[in-house]
DNA sequence: CTGTTAGCGCCTTCAC
DNA sequence: GTGAAGGCGCTAACAG
């Protein structure tokens, strides 16, 4: 491994001066030494070491990417859910695009992400998942600059940074569709007993839009998923039986369940949307390889892999930043999973 | 931020013992000690800088997860195709589980995820991707341990570990299957024009079952698609007025573009399996939620990523490797994307 | 403009 | 069983 004062002597310069080189502080230079070192560096294929970066305290130019999760609440693995994966590619681009390097790490508990973060003095964290209470303890744990993603804490909160979406609202949308479509009971579907975080906002956006069509928000317009598809599906065939007729639409809070529940209607020879119309939300893969193709809330994941890293960097490079909570927005997109003779009528 | 010295005067012990303590050299350390010390250490929550562990030449726990890819051949980011980021999701709990560090690189060229590798001196790489000239030219230019995911280069070359897949086995097995229930003319689709890698392997395990049934294996029972879907799909659209007729089914090198398709053929009104049976290779969400379900060689990603980090981490550490180059056993899921009136017969 | 120097946190060798 | 000392590669303060 090539050092710099390897490429100091090879260049009759002295270590400061290839340092000088190296961080660009040409002022300090002349010009005949600055081509001379540069042409070594290049020559040699020389690479700074971190180690010694980091221990001179100067930036570590790592991003930590932390998902938190729950075990409890995983079935699949984190990343089998499509829009964690898509995110992170995103993220990584964006961090390496900005000459970042990212660290990966899932976690069940604040405390490790934490003491990952500081071994490595990361400049940064991006962290996904986590409610309310987790996310105030994380900051006052850390003073690393944090952004979270799609996550609803305090926005009064000192040193809370989010990019979300508008979830409120594409809830709200998705909903005045319906009812204007004509439909008279829909069903919201969580997997949560009591919806919180992202989830609980789209259950408001969907009361909301009751309220604005004069309709009463009964308890069974909220329908509680299970997270596991063996119970869910028992659940369902139940609900087959007993609940299909008092529905005339379900509005399921993720692409995933919405699909997955489809086929399980489909199967029964229960005929989508003709029979009951489903919508989702996150406009991933699936809804767009199903058939009948899913109507749904879409975001942009490219957009909220970019707009987290740019803020991440403008704190960490302490410029001025104009909103720190950041809802991007979301946009109905009309396939094929609900019914137009509804929406003819 | 605390450091050993920090530990060691808190403790009224040297610094010395205290790094004694934390690397386990307890027979260094009078029981005394070491009990005060460990006190110490979990009051303190001390976490050790990596910077110092780097630069005093300690292993960094880095492993760098490397994605080469050509820009040419991408058309959804490289976490949006499900294998990947499934199979990432799996390598960073088995390198976190192995008390390792998880760097996420993904990069065109092969210098530049080297020059990562070396500045954080990196332990060991998992590369995803990659044809057998950049794999020969990538260990000739580092003597990092590396474990290749997927890839087929020269199973001689000095340093050269592999995880794969029976890809020939998983493809024979699947055309036999099909020609044994009765396909007369089954084409193998790929999206490139010379398959190479993973799916020239799918190919020849294609080709060995024609041969295996005494069949003459034709150039057109390789299909040549393209990997963007607005291209792919007009190809389509000519092969349903023309080419229909002449194949009975299609075994996709992929499930995505086996699905894509499939719902392309279902949009077209043409019955998958009835007129035409369907299978693809990954068994991946697709497949499973896609109506008909797809036939598909299914593959256990979880396993491909713990094999390849155990197997890196024997190489670091020294161990004696059985195998350098393991193909994992694939196994036929069969659903009902090809036909069973044929299978009756 | 250039070089010398000290120090970041940790580990290891060697004395005690 | 314990501790002092030096060095890993890099940076920044300071002196020339």
């Amino acid at each position: 491994m090539i050092t710099i004062k390897d490429l100091a002597k090879i260049a009759d310069v002295s270590p400061t001066t290839v340092s000088n080189v190296l961080n660009g502080r040409f002022q300090k230079v002349s010009d005949e030494t600055l081509a001379k070192v540069q042409a070594v560096i290049e020559e040699t294929n020389y690479v700074s070491n971190m180690g010694g970066r980091l221990l001179a305290n100067h930036g570590s130019r790592i991003i930590g990417v932390i998902i938190h999760y729950n075990r409890s609440r995983l079935e699949l693995s984190i990343a089998q859910t499509p829009f964690h994966s898509e995110l992170i590619g995103f993220l990584e681009e964006s961090i390496r695009n900005n000459n970042y390097y990212m660290m990966l790490h899932t976690s069940m508990n604040y405390e490790e992400s934490i003491r990952m973060a500081s071994a490595w003095n990361v400049e940064g964290l991006i962290v996904l998942g986590g409610n309310a209470n987790e996310i105030e303890s994380f900051l006052k744990a850390t003073d690393i600059p944090v952004v979270f993603i799609d996550s609803y804490a305090d926005p009064q909160l000192p040193n809370y940074y989010n990019v979300g979406l508008a979830d409120f609202e594409g809830a709200r949308l998705m909903t005045s569709y319906l009812i204007e479509a004509g439909f008279n009971k829909i069903g919201f579907l969580a997997d949560m007993v009591i919806p919180d975080g992202v989830d609980a906002e789209r259950l408001k956006g969907f009361q909301q839009a009751y309220r604005e069509h004069q309709l009463a928000y009964q308890p069974d317009n909220f329908i509680s998923i299970d997270y596991r598809k063996a119970v869910r599906h028992q659940m369902f065939e139940q609900f087959i039986k007993k609940d299909l007729n008092t529905y005339d639409a379900l509005f399921f809070a993720s692409d995933y369940y919405a699909v997955d529940t489809m086929n399980l209607f489909l199967d029964a020879g229960i005929s989508v949307p003709e029979q009951i119309s489903i919508t989702g939300f996150d406009n991933n893969i699936l809804s767009e390889q199903s058939r009948p193709r899913l109507t749904t809330v879409s975001q942009n994941i490219l957009e909220k892999g970019q707009t987290a890293v740019e803020m991440l960097l403008k704190i960490i490079r302490a410029e001025k930043i104009e909103a720190n909570n950041i809802a991007l927005p979301v946009e109905i997109v009309k396939r094929q999973s609900v019914s137009s003779r509804k929406i003819d009528v």
